[in-house]
DNA sequence: GTCTATAAACAGATAGAC
DNA sequence: GTCTATCTGTTTATAGAC
């Protein structure tokens, strides 16, 4: 059945889609150790032979889900702030890291798959190894020096010291956890669901405190 | 129910707690599903059968560990927070909240056990069950209310408040994040690991935070 | 209460038919 | 390329000796 006629869309491609994508969503909700690969298998609706077959194994299929995660948020993030150049102009800076940070948080909060995608990444970083080196060097360390050039530029301070290097991780901070955190937040807020209302809640939680920050950090370079 | 005489102190509470202690170290750094209880009795220095003994199963001691996890966390939080009563003065709960927060980072970020004890909380938030509940009724409810009101003193503003709440999830956004993203942190600061020095940068980024959104937030409530 | 031995279920990998 | 059947090792839980 598999001749890769234009006609049949190759279905190699697609299964190989199909297999990343259940793949990232079971180990993120029940970890690595904790997913089968039947189980994976089964929601790709393919057989468990296909996944030795296209990632050479359970690991192969590990470290293809990573790329797969640093390759969608850099989609989110990345096209707004990697891209851009605010050109010394401080106002310009903030108002990008504003618009990057509206649109990772609403990703981030409100998307389904952004669920599986944080809790991969978390799962990852918990015990460290080759997919964690993947998403480092492919998002992580360029998304954030970006951000931290733009923090420079906004506050006047420099881009590469410590303390705007950990400012921009607790900026981060607060963005993952509230994907990270969810059912708690759900709980704790008395809300049924994360939607457009409550998304807004938190895009503005989190770039008024980016406005405050960088105030204060404007205050404090003088 | 062992005796408990003096002269053999219990050995099946050592063994209990032996237990607990190797169970939140192995569930935090390899999950849940990805620890065998043979390796658990092994790094408690007892055998698999106790597990079921002590504890009716492994589920049993995921349970456990989530209590000890919530017992642990109070002590370190709670008793700065939850037990301190600003009593209507802003100035006073900003200065609880620093002192507090300087605690729960310097262990966070700095003691060795709190990589476990952040690994396992997060990983049971990313399949949320009776262990997340536990942590959620004996820790976060509680420490989250205390530190709203502690912060609606601070602000001026109503601790009860979406605003408020969201608010105080973004402060333990940041701090969490020091702790989960502890590899990428390191690698990206050019940081062989986080001592006192470190922990101390890390505090001072986050009670300056503190301090530069409690005085945004005090503003925007005039 | 502790521990060894074992049972019954399940894991990932692979050979070979199609 | 896909899929079934099977091999080999490992898992949790438990029975029973001490």
């Amino acid at each position: 059945m598999p001749k890769t006629d234009k006609a049949t869309r190759t279905s190699s491609e697609q299964t190989r889609a199909a297999l990343i994508d259940a793949g990232l969503r079971l180990f993120g909700r029940k970890g690595f150790e904790g997913t089968p690969i039947r189980d994976i298998a089964a929601e790709a609706k393919t057989n468990v032979a296909s996944i030795a077959y296209h990632f050479g194994g359970k690991d192969g299929l590990r470290l293809a889900c990573a790329e797969a995660v640093a390759l969608r948020l850099r989609q989110v993030a990345g096209q707004t702030i990697l891209s851009s150049d605010a050109g010394g102009d401080g106002e310009k800076a903030l108002a990008i890291m504003e618009t990057a940070l509206t649109a990772l948080v609403t990703f981030i909060a409100a998307r389904p798959e952004a669920r599986d995608i944080a809790a991969f990444m978390m799962r990852e970083m918990s015990d460290p190894g080759p997919a964690l080196d993947q998403i480092y060097t492919n998002l992580i360390h360029p998304v954030h020096g970006a951000l931290c050039r733009l923090w420079g530029t906004a506050t006047g301070t420099d881009p590469e010291s410590p303390s705007t290097r950990l400012a921009v991780f607790a900026l981060a901070g607060q963005i993952v956890y509230f994907r990270i955190g969810r059912p708690v937040i759900l709980k704790r807020m008395g809300w049924q669901d994360i939607g457009p209302d409550e998304a807004n809640q938190i895009v503005a939680t989190v770039t008024g405190n980016l406005r405050a920050l960088v105030a204060a950090g404007k205050a404090g370079a003088k």
